[in-house]
RNA sequence: GGCGCCGUGGCGGAGUGGUUACGCAGAGGUCUGCAAAACCUUGUACACCGGUUCGAAUCCGGUCGGUGCCUCCA
């Protein structure tokens, strides 16, 4: 498996730390809106990472976490608990907020999209115990100090390698949009720990040995890989704008304790925009699963139009692209129907599915090329639609179908119709060779209405699903 | 201002120093009761300017353009 890695900025092999297993840390969703697609379009690609994995044969141990707590609205330490926020917003506790979306969430994760439920899904909130050890931890060995009525902070200047994933110009920051906080030493220094406000009680806080607060948002990560994962992981996953601030912290943290190289890959989605242009509240773009739904666009299409455009590559969405998407699938569906209707034909001709199945694997093996590996599956199943699927053909072409279900997520294990039905289009043919049109066109729009479509071949008439 | 990414045929989007990516859409044709599908034919792409090379869209430099993070948003 070929990886591209942001650390060395190359595509390294994967060396697990200790094979065959494979731990990824995965950041996950911070529970305080509805997710939108672009979320989701990062999740797609992990989750096909993850199914890679496995494919090639690794004991993948996957933690994905739950950002319940101390994610501020500003990278500066500044501003309002994202949480807290979404609570004040919709009239709800910060508890509240976080169980509501944290069912939303996974609903569409594991009910529509159908990712893989990675095995542990850990909250920041029941991991404060372990926060504050590691904080305790970091302020024994002197890296971190106090602005008051503020919080505990960590001083990056300490380290010498601070910012090695993002190769930051810690100068460079200096002039720039990003304003020091006051009474940060350094303007990279992050909190780990923050007070309460004053005077005020949040519906999260926790006691603590530097006061009642919160803990910083960079420690969750770094402290629940720790206690689930260990020391040292295989590969963490996340969104390219993490990599300056959260994912440069997350390191900085982990490093300092455990003395270790925190990650050995680090890999990173770019985002995708909407109309060419970012995805933002203020440009009123932020389009959800239920857009896509509602204007009668399938959850699957939305993932295939994801996996045709490289995790790394900036993908676009439009309205347009997703209709492409959803002919390319119903295309896929037709021809996968096929696995009920074999036809006898030349079986000379017929693919070689376990050479298609090993074809799509190599496109993912070499850093998740998913749009290699859809032509692959296009160009299988266009030879299949080509010249018909002989009887000894079929059990291939199932297990094929599986493997693209378990590589790529994508399912086109088309159910077979009812006895009834093709009851129907037994009777349709009698009727339709004895020229009795009306008939037979009656025949075949109930079974449109059925969502049965009907294609008189040349090899006899085929059904697929509408 | 700092850091980064990208520029491929109508749209989306891979890849490679010299060979058809693939998908969607379009055009012409064959077939067909109709419909749908299929099949055949059709686009000879790689921002621009230099350089390296026998040969570059693929490597190097520059120019122009777009876009992202640093601020609500993955």
């Amino acid at each position: 498996m070929k990886l591209h890695n942001t650390l060395t900025s190359k595509t390294d092999d994967l060396q697990p730390l200790n094979p065959p297993k494979v731990t990824v840390y995965t950041c996950g969703l911070t529970v305080y809106s509805q997710p939108h697609i672009g979320n989701w379009a990062a999740y797609i690609y992990w989750d096909v990472l993850v199914r890679s994995l496995k494919a090639i044969g690794y004991d993948v141990v996957r933690v994905q976490n739950v950002t319940d707590v101390g994610h501020l609205t500003s990278d500066e330490d500044s501003g309002e608990d994202k949480m807290e926020k979404g609570a004040k917003r919709e009239g709800l506790t910060a508890w509240n907020v976080a169980d509501k979306y944290i069912k939303i969430a996974d609903h569409e994760a594991y009910d529509l999209l159908g990712l893989l439920r990675p095995d542990y899904m850990p909250r920041a909130t029941e991991y404060i115990p372990q926060q504050i050890a590691f904080v305790e931890e970091l302020e024994k060995r002197g890296f971190t100090y106090t602005i008051a009525s503020d919080g505990l902070y960590f001083d990056t200047s300490k380290l010498d390698d601070y910012g090695k994933l993002a190769k930051l110009n810690i100068e460079g920051l200096q002039p720039g949009a990003r304003v020091a906080y006051k009474g940060k030493k350094n303007v990279t220094d992050f909190a780990v720990w923050k007070y309460s406000p004053e005077g005020q009680k949040r519906d999260m806080e926790w006691d603590s040995p530097w006061g009642k607060g919160f803990p910083g948002w960079h420690l969750e990560c770094s402290a629940m890989a720790r206690a689930l994962l260990g020391d040292q992981i295989d590969i963490h996953t996340g969104g390219i704008d993490h990599i300056p601030v959260h994912h440069t912290n997350e390191i900085a943290q982990t490093e300092v304790i455990t003395g270790k190289p925190f990650a050995k890959y680090w890999l990173h989605n770019s985002h995708i925009k909407v109309n060419g242009t970012k995805i933002s509240k203020s440009l009123g773009n932020v389009y959800t699963l239920q857009d896509i739904t509602d204007k009668g666009f399938s959850i699957e299409a939305y993932k295939l139009l994801i996996l045709s455009s490289h995790y790394r590559t900036e993908g676009n969405f439009t309205w347009a692209i997703l209709e492409a998407a959803q002919n390319r699938l119903n295309n896929y569906t037709r021809i996968a129907a096929l696995r009920h209707q074999p036809l006898a034909t030349q079986l000379s001709k017929q693919a070689d599915f376990e050479q298609a199945a090993l074809l799509i694997k190599k496109s993912l093996e070499s850093d998740l090329n998913t749009p290699q590996a859809l032509a692959a599956l296009s160009e299988t199943l266009a030879k299949i639609e080509e010249i018909g699927l002989h009887e000894s053909q079929v059990a291939p072409f199932n297990t094929y179908l599986q493997s693209v279900r378990d590589i790529l997520g994508i399912d086109l294990l088309v159910a077979n119709i009812t006895d009834e039905q093709r009851a129907m289009i037994k009777n349709r043919k009698t009727h339709h060779q004895a020229k009795d049109w009306e008939e037979s066109d009656a025949i075949r729009s109930e079974l449109k209405e059925q969502g049965i479509g009907l294609a008189d071949t040349a090899n006899g008439t085929v059904w697929y699903r509408l």
